[in-house]
DNA sequence: CGGCGTTTGTTATAGACGATTACAATTGTA
DNA sequence: TACAATTGTAATCGTCTATAACAAACGCCG
């Protein structure tokens, strides 16, 4: 039994720290920069909004999108979580060890798996949802709702161009 | 000797994919996600204009505050990348074994080190500069220089407000 | 001056996460 | 029917980060 069992921390739980009087030079006119302060600032506020649930972002991200789309293969799920097949399987197998996740075979492919959540796993996720969606809404209490929705804009547009080169 | 040595990749490399016909639910109204997925972008985008210089994200951003504040302390710089001080030293480390980085003493202060670029750094570090910056904003042409202003903005009142609870 | 808490750097250790590789089973196709 | 592609799986490796513990140096306070 160890004392200090350490809890899961998200990727850099630590909030990136204003140091006062620090040139920051050209990082803050990048938006390489500024993404990541702000995605830290959600990861921290996501941890203490689902405190004592084991969930990160990407299992949220994989309940939400099992939830929303009841049989889809572990190599999808992988593809949406922008992650490898077997990290793919192990997140799977982390669900189901809690019950929270059934595998069912498909009539039609007797390779893949068909990933649907329990009954169980739907209360879970319901829970969940309603969490992160509080915790999302109140983190961007400080923009209006025309800037909210400004952002996801122009958040979406950036991600979704193709660039050359 | 391997063969394949595996250059370094960026916590999460592959792009995130839109699987199409998938049904995303909640995801795309959250802040969270979309951040995440501008993120990727960036990452990847970061990812092949550094190619074969061996910088990461972090190593890039430790690099300009060093060049911008010679003489900090690794504790300092830990804290503007909100990591701790052990990875910080071992960032350095990195650094000072590519002769890019110097650790030198300081006069009134027995205990910390103060980082400086070499000669060689700044030289790196400028060329360094020149690429992501470019990169940055060949990634946001999708982005009129108003709306790309307007993003920089949102995202820092964004990551700067203090939420309780 | 002397003791004591604090800060800094350092080392060692452990854990989380993802990639890669390889393999078997299955499917689709030439 | 042979062969390429896909899926899940297992084993292994590498990277990054946190934690804990320690020594040296600093600052403060009696």
């Amino acid at each position: 039994m160890r004392k200090h069992a350490a809890p899961y921390r998200p990727r850099a739980l630590t909030p990136i720290a204003r140091v006062p009087g620090l040139d920051y030079d050209v990082l803050d006119e990048l938006l390489g920069y500024s993404l990541r302060r702000a995605q830290v600032a959600m990861f921290v506020a996501f941890d203490k909004a689902t405190r004592g649930m084991g969930v990160t972002p990407p299992r949220f991200t994989a309940l939400v999108i099992i939830g929303a789309n009841p049989g889809i293969s572990q190599t999808d799920l992988g593809r949406v979580l922008g992650i490898a097949r077997s990290g793919a399987m192990l997140l799977a197998d982390w669900f189901v060890r809690r019950g929270l996740v059934e595998r069912r075979r498909r009539p039609n492919d007797g390779r893949a798996w068909g990933l649907h959540l329990s009954r169980e796993g739907e209360r879970f996720t319901a829970r969940l949802k309603r969490r992160v969606i509080a915790l999302d809404l109140r983190r961007s209490r400080c923009l209006s709702a025309r800037e909210r929705r400004e952002l996801l804009r122009l958040l979406e547009k950036l991600s979704g161009s193709r660039v050359e080169a």
